[in-house]
DNA sequence: TTTACTGTACCGTCTGGACGGTATATCTCC
DNA sequence: GGAGATATACCGTCCAGACGGTACAGTAAA
């Protein structure tokens, strides 16, 4: 274990994170958050003085890697557009484990998240349009990319998926 | 009060089904549950064995109620593609509400609500490519529809969003 | 001395579920 | 036809355990 030497308080948002992606906000308990970031609940406390906090902390902390990804999807090299669709499957990264995690809480009536998720999308968005320089087109890519996400995480991913959508893009941009 | 006089079972359904959908499945207790159907608790228990049972009965009715929605897309006036599409944002039918409640369970790693999920996305994707004739573009056209539902479902709601679907759809056909 | 924890003990509330009871309708045997 | 048995559809209470959170004494390192 010679890593990078991972905050024991962004362990406890990977915790957080994994356990909400894995089995839902129930499953992320105090208690459980502690154990697998391998803390004391007293540590948990210490850092986050209540659950509410800790959903802060975490959102806080996806607000930072959004504005990375919109950075590097603006330079992407073969293309913002495939770029998004790319990583709108879940490769398994730290971000798109942090953006499953508020999809979660935005579905529980939280607006902090939705407000968060939705500022994103318009980061996503206004590169899309850039790029592809029809409202329409990107409108349509930005629910393609959902799509995506929303199947992988609902245990309804189809390894094809991808293939087929760049086919019919390939298809609309020869016009 | 004249109505068609549903039954307890289907009423406890609706109240689980709506608790879910509202406030995601930790509001789904089973006191909210029987308080919103207006049954005691133990009025619940003894048509539903156990919360476990409420989410066989949940399904169980999701899948009746999806072999009547592929005959209806299968025949619907203005085209499979377009009844497609529509019925992919949520309309606040019953039908909609089952299938945001099952895709809210399913996320919480259960098996059960994923089969059924997936069950009914093939009924719908066989009818899809049957009128496209074309399988990357049915693959396309429901990934859509899954954004359109996870937009909604998740606060992210675009009110234009299937008038730019739209838009894009008919620069396809027209080739 | 401050920072960053550990560990334990505890509290009030909520949760799923068990359970005993009740009202009413239907069926059974004489 | 009347007495009793059985089934159906509930009600209301109780309990063990889990949960979020508090409190606090101790520790090890910088």
């Amino acid at each position: 274990m010679a890593g990078p030497e991972r905050s024991t308080r962004d362990r406890l948002l990977d915790a957080f994170e994994t356990l909400i992606v894995g089995t839902g906000t129930r499953g992320a308990t105090l208690d459980a958050v502690a154990a697998a970031a391998e803390v004391s609940k007293g540590g948990l406390l210490y850092h986050f003085g209540s659950k509410d906090e800790l959903v802060e902390g975490m959102l806080e902390r996806l607000r930072r890697q959004g504005e990375q990804d919109v950075e590097k999807m603006r330079s992407a090299p073969n293309g913002a557009v495939d770029f998004y669709l790319e990583t709108s499957v879940d490769s398994g990264s730290d971000f798109d484990r942090a953006l499953i995690a508020a999809a979660r809480i935005a579905q529980e009536n939280e607006p902090r998240a939705s407000k968060a998720l939705a500022d994103l999308r318009e980061g996503w968005f206004e590169v899309l349009r850039e790029h592809t320089g029809d409202e329409s087109l990107a409108r349509t890519i930005q629910l393609i990319g959902d799509g995506l996400y929303f199947d992988d995480t609902t245990g309804l991913a189809d390894a094809n998926a991808l293939d087929h959508v760049r086919a019919v893009l390939r298809r609309l941009s020869a016009l």
